[in-house]
DNA sequence: ATTTGCATTATGTAGTACATAACTTCAATA
DNA sequence: TATTGAAGTTATGTACTACATAATGCAAAT
């Protein structure tokens, strides 16, 4: 029989790598001197001296902060902190093949939500100018029937919306996120086709922008991502 | 005078470093073979045959990819591909100290553009458990003029809405988003005090969401967020 | 047949050595 | 005097070696 129940359930022991630990660290480190971007910081040498490790494992972890573009390190200057680029440790990890399925569909909502939620803040922003560039990207729209540009006029479109907000952040996250939400339409076209498009079209979204109120704006785009979440409720019941 | 003016500004030379490039390199290796969490990856040794290099830069690339969560190695066995946590690179860089204010704008937009958009999903997934949740949340609010406890009742019941929506990433990145959001408050609150609150309070949401509609949940929440967003309209000007 | 012990193997860590780039100083030169 | 050039210094970047450690498989022992 199954003997796992004589055994007594230990649990596994972690071993945590010294590099592991002086990241750790060296992050305390920084948090605690209260180091702000410019200040320098000890050399590899005195981090391998002062943590009792060689200077190899020193270099391992740094290299992590490096990635993060938390530091930069210059010969003979040393190293510097640097303000980091928020995004930087995403942008590595966003692999469709890599993120298992419930992931991927965890960011296509987030993107869901990120888009229903900007209504207030297009309406702060926007300028005439905003308007303009939606007008004449809507123009150019590709005829239904061209399936090839159908992709690239959407994403030109809602790409511009989250760029008339000014949010650089916010713009970048949404970038970063197009390759997982066109992994994950096409899986959903796949089953369900033809794929359905609400009932309120670019057009009528640029036209709400023109004249009518982030209320009214908040519910056309809900009714323009409708087909989305009517799948999302769909993949609920599964 | 000043003479950067005749300086010609040439963009300076970059030098990338060993660990950079293979990283790079290892990240496509890992793309277009489209291996998979669990797929084993070549030893340390072979890849720094085959890229030319030492093993000490093959470690400090591979360093990077262990903090992202995205190889995991064990002696002997050698190192597999695992199923990255996508939120790891971000943590280690939301320290709001090391972040420019602009930055920091940002987020805080972000996390009210999360909040307006969250209304849809809630009411997707919402069950009589999750609302009774709220209802005893509610109820157990602080006083209005204790000010102790007020933010950890705030935090708890925006957090429960994310919770509500069963999406882990998306409430695992609201929790990494806290520290910036208090952050910034705390900022804005010493501008313009005393800080307004918004017309529709907690309970009010609760109610909404058990006898109301997205619609009025949007709005509810807006009115809720209203001084936020004043306030986001006022940085705009300055 | 189960356990024990040994050889094997890949990662983890330490240490040394040298290349490279950037900074400093100081002397030479126009 | 100001610019250039050379030499020395220093901290990072890279290579290489050596050994520790843990996991695995296989053979020997009971």
């Amino acid at each position: 029989m199954d003997r796992k129940e004589d055994q007594p359930d230990f649990e596994p022991i972690v071993t945590v790598t010294r590099a592991e630990i002086v990241e750790q660290r060296i992050h305390d480190f920084l948090k605690k001197k209260k180091l702000k971007p410019g200040d320098p910081i000890p050399k590899e040498t005195e981090l391998a001296e002062s943590l009792g490790v060689s200077r190899n494992v020193i270099r391992e972890a740094l290299s992590r902060f490096r990635m993060l573009g938390l530091i930069e390190s210059r010969k003979k200057r040393g190293m510097i902190l640097t303000k980091p680029d928020i995004m930087n440790g995403f942008e590595r990890v966003l692999e469709p093949h890599l993120l298992d399925r419930s992931t991927l569909l965890d960011i296509f909502e987030m993107r869901l939500v990120l888009e229903m939620g900007l209504a207030e803040l297009i309406f702060i922003k926007k300028t005439k100018n905003d308007i303009s560039t939606l007008e004449r990207i809507v123009r150019n729209a590709p005829s239904l029937h061209d399936v090839r540009f159908k992709l690239e006029h959407e994403v030109e479109f809602h790409s511009k919306l989250y760029e008339i907000t000014g949010n650089e952040t916010l713009h970048r996250f949404q970038r970063l996120l197009l390759p997982i939400f066109q992994f994950v339409t096409q899986e959903e076209a796949h089953l369900n086709k033809p794929p359905k498009t609400g009932i309120v079209d670019h057009p009528q979204l640029v036209e709400i922008l023109k004249t009518g109120t982030p209320l009214e704006f908040r519910q056309g785009m809900y009714n323009h991502l409708e087909p989305h979440f009517e799948w999302i409720a769909e993949q609920k019941k599964i």
